[in-house]
DNA sequence: TCCATTCTATGATCTGCATCATAGAAGCTC
DNA sequence: GAGCTTCTATGATGCAGATCATAGAATGGA
């Protein structure tokens, strides 16, 4: 089954994007085409100049940084309805990190060029950005404050939690992570190796803290999980 | 000596307040107060709510949280005709980190109530926040990339070039950072112990990579220091 | 000038986790 | 269902850096 998307459509629920007027956006939605990545595959490379960013319609995308050992680290994952690459748009700049589809992804590809005319003009829509921009800050120090200190367990448990608060669903059982996500794709978060992710998942798996159902993360003892914050 | 600042003086060197008009400056600037904090005194704590945000008029200020172990860690620091406070301020919310004062600073409190009818109006201001905070995210991203995955050693050589990006001084030697820091200061920003940001300071001294005078650092190799990074 | 605190320095020990190695399980493609 | 790749799993080893301990240097206040 292929979902179909239409531009318009996606632009209508992403939050930021309603400080526009209807016009506006059906402009921008007629002069930006819908696009996919399968798992792994690029919507752009760092540096890379781009006419456009991107509004999600299904699937997940990470920000990732790789230091020059070839370690890669993802900062950010984003998910339906969210828009990225904005900030690069405004600045014109481009974005300083790569972004890879973290699974089957549909994604609009908003034409910078027209965007931006509706951007300059409009107060509401800065101040969602602002709002938006302020809360990545913010979640960023959280970040950087517990993976500059905390041993890999906690910095795990960190890296879910803030997972969860984003893309969690509740269920009988549980919160599930709507993201999917390897141990590997955790390890980058969390900035390990595979095998401490492993290790670590593993352990919780046993004690019940949580299961994974094919790459779908459970987390069943969330209070646990938060306790190991402080 | 007493140095002298008068509000008005340092709400005009700051770059983003710029954005307003100089009535409203005058304005505010007279419902603001100059205050001082020594070393090591906060100018507010986490969570606490606070009528003002801050504009430094001389010295510097860091950002902190701490960890339940007990662990402070600083991830930004702000210096002279910067502010600081003001995305809580907008938000409402309060600002979630703790400031503290490296060293005698001098600031004004500028009055919360007074500037946000000037805001909620000036779409230029808007546009200077949004850039400020965007530039802050990339060198969070940055910081976390590295933070997360590289040896003590190159977190240190990191965090002093970010310092040096901002608050370093060229000399016929090679490059001071205007802020002072102790090896503590520094460890903290580097998300490790003192020993072992001491055990770095020390080797870097010996090789004439760098040179401490009363708590500022020069670095004197400074490509050296960036080969490190890659 | 003396005393107290803070800061730098360095050595000894202990440990968390990266690294290397190997293998079974699960998922895809033909 | 055979064979490939990707993912999870677990054990053995080594090292970076935390932790503990101790002491001298620098700074600041009475």
């Amino acid at each position: 089954m292929r979902p179909s998307f239409t531009p318009i459509g996606v632009l209508r629920k992403c939050q930021v994007m309603l400080a526009l007027p209807e016009e506006a956006l059906q402009d921008i939605a007629a002069n930006s085409k819908m696009a996919a990545a399968n798992r792994g595959e690029s919507l752009w490379i760092k540096g890379k100049d781009v006419d456009f960013f991107v509004a999600i319609a299904a699937g997940f995308v990470k920000m990732t940084r790789s230091t020059s050992q070839g370690v890669d680290v993802t900062t950010e994952i984003f998910g339906p309805d969210q828009v990225l690459g904005m900030l690069g748009t405004i600045k014109g700049s481009g974005c300083p990190q790569a972004a890879f589809a973290v699974c089957e992804t549909h994604y609009l590809r908003v034409s910078k060029e027209r965007f931006l005319p509706y951007y300059r003009e409009n107060m509401v829509l800065k101040d969602h950005l602002i709002g938006r921009t302020s809360d990545r800050l913010t979640r960023a120090h959280a970040m950087l404050t517990r993976m500059s200190t905390s041993r890999v367990e906690v910095r795990i448990a960190q890296v879910l939690l803030v997972l969860a608060e984003s893309y969690g669903e509740p269920t009988p059982t549980g919160t599930i992570l709507t993201v999917p996500l390897t141990r590997q794709a955790l390890a980058e978060m969390a900035g390990t190796t595979v095998e401490s992710a492993i290790r670590v998942m593993s352990e919780w798996q046993k004690r019940g803290v949580i299961v994974t159902k094919s790459k779908h993360i459970e987390i069943l003892q969330l209070a646990q999980m938060e306790a190991l914050l402080d």
